[in-house]
DNA sequence: CCATTGACGCAGG
DNA sequence: ACCTGCGCCAATG
């Protein structure tokens, strides 16, 4: 089993986001101390241990949308766990002005520590 | 070692 | 709103 030392720092930091909002890959990114490394942040997700139980399904594109091909399998799992959690969806894609997180950075701080 | 691959982002047109 | 090209870079074969 290799260890991905990135790949972690992702999913700690997906996992501070709150239920009910959502962030996108480069927010994620930035956030985890990986600046302009939006593309690994989708990589990293897919390799995240269920046990971890990394809400993947709060990010989301820049625009807002569902990063599946809209009507896959994994599109449509992305936005019921989301409607689950309040999250409004319509057309793939979430309305970021109402639903994006804004993380107090010295909240992140403390629960993120690098 | 070299090429390809992404759950991306952005600037243009 | 839709499309195209380019930058990005760890991981994979």
């Amino acid at each position: 089993m290799p260890t991905h030392p990135l790949a972690e720092r992702i999913w700690h930091t997906v996992l501070v986001i709150p239920k009910g909002k959502v962030a996108t890959y480069g927010q994620i990114a930035d956030l985890a101390g990986l600046p302009g490394r939006a593309r690994y942040v989708s990589k990293a997700l897919t390799l995240a241990p269920p046990d971890l139980q990394v809400p993947w399904h709060r990010v989301l594109r820049s625009n807002g949308q569902i990063a599946f091909i809209a009507g896959s399998e994994n599109a449509h799992l992305q936005a019921h766990l989301l409607r689950e959690e309040v999250v409004e969806v319509l057309k793939n894609k979430v309305n970021l002005k109402q639903y994006i997180w804004q993380p107090d950075l010295g909240e992140l701080l403390f629960k993120l520590k690098f």
